[in-house]
DNA sequence: ACAAAAATATACCAATCGGTATATAATCAT
DNA sequence: ATGATTATATACCGATTGGTATATTTTTGT
């Protein structure tokens, strides 16, 4: 790992909970170089432009969720034992979440919605990563016996994320818990008995 | 209403919805110039500063999406009707909600969060009120006996809310009505099955 | 250790940001 | 209709924005 790489990924490291906390468009440069006690000489030298750095910055910030998500969809024995562990995941990451920022996928879908345009495209990218993850979960518990045949997946997977979703959005503008709590605690409702055969 | 009343009025309208679209920080004041045709002294004249227009603009937009869900919990000869007719509205509106930027409280509140915070007491309130009323269906329902007693009206309400959110960003960030379409469906179930005595 | 190359710092740029003082034009009350 | 007042337009301000050319320092491969 070179000199430069070693930079490049220290900025990254540096701004990523910035950008993810302040907003992309509205973290600076000169926000960039008072986090890394770097100049802007040396930020240019390693990005081509401040945009170049939110694309990074966002895929580190992703990176970092998925990592996470993944590893609780892995654990437990079985499907049901996985989804259940992704529902406790998120219990239990709340002040993590709200501290870092609430859900990186939120923030930056909406400012690429707004203004943003060159981050839409990953953005989805990673929303419809998430569900088809979720569905494949889904569906591995239904060929294992555990989850009815009849329920359909996709419809389930889309409601968690939304609901999780939901949930972030208004527990951290209310400032509690609470909603995301009544979120999840209908995610495990449809896991424990809707779903399961 | 006086001249100068009118045109408050005026640039309110004619922003009101280029902020919900651009965002309100990414709204620069030579946006609202050039979409109002009026001149940096007009706006001034009216508004002490940027900050008052966001605010103006954002109560403005807030009233129009207040009297539409108002309208729509209006209608219905009871109170399960008056929720039906709710989750219509907001199946019938996409295309205006996409057209108008999406959410004026998803939006707000992400901003809020991040760098608009002046914004924040006003978007947790209009949040409080828009769940107070969900209950107050709710809970005149269950008092009309159209809705289980044992049911608890807030964390349905919360999970409405959340859904709706949670559906608007998905279907605002794939650019497809299916996830919205998804959230109402679920929706729409509590109150015909779960909810319904 | 030393020269070549790469990385970082300094100093600057034009453009735009929100905001204001003042001049001009339009409205309003008498 | 006219004078007082209010509203709008013009021209400017300092600060900050993202970005760049160049100088200086620090890594590199030999």
């Amino acid at each position: 790992m070179s000199k430069a790489e070693k930079t490049k990924q220290f900025i990254i490291e540096k701004t990523a909970p910035l950008f993810n906390t302040k907003g992309y468009a509205a973290t600076s440069l000169s926000d960039i170089t008072a986090i890394t006690g770097l100049t802007k000489g040396s930020i240019y030298g390693n990005f081509s432009n401040k945009d170049e750095v939110i694309i990074e910055a966002f895929k580190y910030n992703v990176s970092l969720l998925r990592k996470k998500i993944g590893g609780a969809l892995n654990q437990g024995d079985n499907p049901k034992e996985a989804l259940l562990s992704f529902v406790a995941f998120y219990r239990n990451h709340w002040e993590y979440l709200v501290q870092t920022g609430g859900c990186v996928l939120l923030n930056a879908a909406t400012e690429a919605d707004d203004h943003l345009f060159f981050l839409k495209e990953s953005v989805q990218h990673n929303f419809k990563a998430w569900e088809d993850r979720l569905v494949e979960v889904i569906k591995a518990g239904q060929a294992q016996g555990y989850f009815k045949p009849e329920i359909a997946a996709d419809d389930l997977a889309a409601l968690m994320i939304m609901l999780i979703e939901g949930g972030v959005l208004l527990s951290r503008t209310l400032a509690t818990k609470r909603y995301l709590d009544v979120a999840l605690d209908q995610i495990e409702r449809m896991i424990t008995d809707e779903m399961s055969s």
